[in-house]
DNA sequence: TTCATAGTTCGATCGTAACCGAAACATCGC
DNA sequence: GCGATGTTTCGGTTACGATCGAACTATGAA
């Protein structure tokens, strides 16, 4: 009867608390370090140690040794897929350790996941993008109309560069926080990346979340309006 | 710096060998009773019973007790979806039990993924289906035309009937034998329901695998052509 | 009623993995 | 070279959970 795939693997690998504290903390996309690490998942750094080598013995993560210091990412992009989508279904089954009233207001407002916006103006990114006409929502699935590519080499997007890679374009990405779509894949990189470039937005030292400035914020809402 | 969905619980819940044996099998969308769960698992009756009753204190099982039996299903599509996704995941790593090869002909060639058709006959019939204008593939998602819509009510499939439900009509099922996508979704499934009510399929005992009669085979590849 | 089958609960055993202290190893700045 | 910082390895303890035998409950059949 054994047949497919080993999923148990990989899920005692995520189903350690410490592991998964680590497994979440990296899906914000920054590299960390083992310390870093052994902060998040609350044990010791030799504790940590350990399960870091289990990790990337398992394919989750990429280690990156850069003078004293070992910097740990996701193994790639399929990884913080898994987690986010485990982090969606957990969050639909009421399987959260805070509630989600309102704490961590700018978490909810903007963060990063893996490395596109999600949050509260990640979504309304999106929308407004759908309502607008650059995007179009069809099945599950997205994808970047004329108008759309149009609209975004307007705001410096080189959306042909984009397209060359075999990463996918368009990719919606469901957020726990919200439960609504946001938009993730190369686009979702790079309208981030010009964002931070612009310096309307800026990541915070320890945490997920985004802090656009006033005046980013003000670009942001004028280009990406949402009616009601 | 605890915040988010707790995955680790249901990390845990997967990871353990028997657990993912019973969660793989009812994949198959088949309800199994305890001891034939226990069967796949490859643990006893009282083994298989604790963990039977973590998975549903876990939200990923519901059980139906009818007459002496007790029914265990999936406790949802989302649950399928995911247990499938970890699949997907691990067979891209070759976290394999079995190598991919010829072995269990019949289960790559037709088998039933949660409620719809998938091996090599469901990556046929989305292909067809897609290079027949049925079905347009945008970006990650399936969206059905409007010959696809006159096209399979040809076929007697009732798709007004399957919009109002609030389960995705189409929704794209990556497999890990294939590593290609096929039809999940209530299209999906409407559509396999359709092969084993004409008789032209049915499903074995206990295997996912789906069995073609001759002329359902014949009806099949008439139905679903692909060049080449 | 009695017997057989299906399943759960209890109790005890056992193995494994998480954990940390201490020491070793590596790299940087001086 | 030296000490300081970051990380791994080793050894030993501990705790948890998977496992199964045995007893118990529930349903169906004779």
């Amino acid at each position: 009867m054994k047949e497919g795939p080993d999923i148990a693997q990989i899920g005692a690998l995520i189903g350690d608390p410490a592991r998964a504290n680590m497994l979440a903390a990296l899906t914000g996309g920054r590299a960390l370090t083992a310390t870093e690490l052994a902060g998040v998942g609350g044990i010791t750094l030799q504790t940590a140690s350990s399960h870091l080598a289990k990790l990337e013995a398992g394919g989750l993560l990429a280690q990156r040794k850069q003078g004293r210091h070992r910097y740990f990412t996701l193994a790639d992009e399929a990884v913080a897929r898994l987690i986010e989508s485990m982090m969606g279904f957990a969050a639909g089954r009421g399987h959260l350790r805070h509630r989600p009233g309102p704490k961590e207001p700018a978490l909810r407002k903007a963060r990063i996941c893996y490395d596109h916006l999600a949050g509260d103006y990640g979504v309304r990114m999106l929308d407004s993008l759908i309502a607008s006409g650059s995007i179009a929502a069809v099945g599950d699935g997205l994808a970047l109309t004329e108008k759309g590519e149009n609209d975004l080499k307007g705001i410096g997007i080189d959306v042909g560069a984009l397209k060359s890679s075999r990463r996918p374009l368009c990719r919606s990405c469901l957020d726990w926080s919200e439960r609504r779509a946001h938009l993730a894949g190369s686009l979702g990189k790079a309208l981030l990346s010009s964002f931070l470039d612009k310096g309307w937005a800026r990541r915070t030292a320890e945490s997920r979340s985004i802090l656009f400035s006033p005046e980013g914020d003000r670009q942001f809402l004028r280009l990406f309006p949402v009616e009601g």
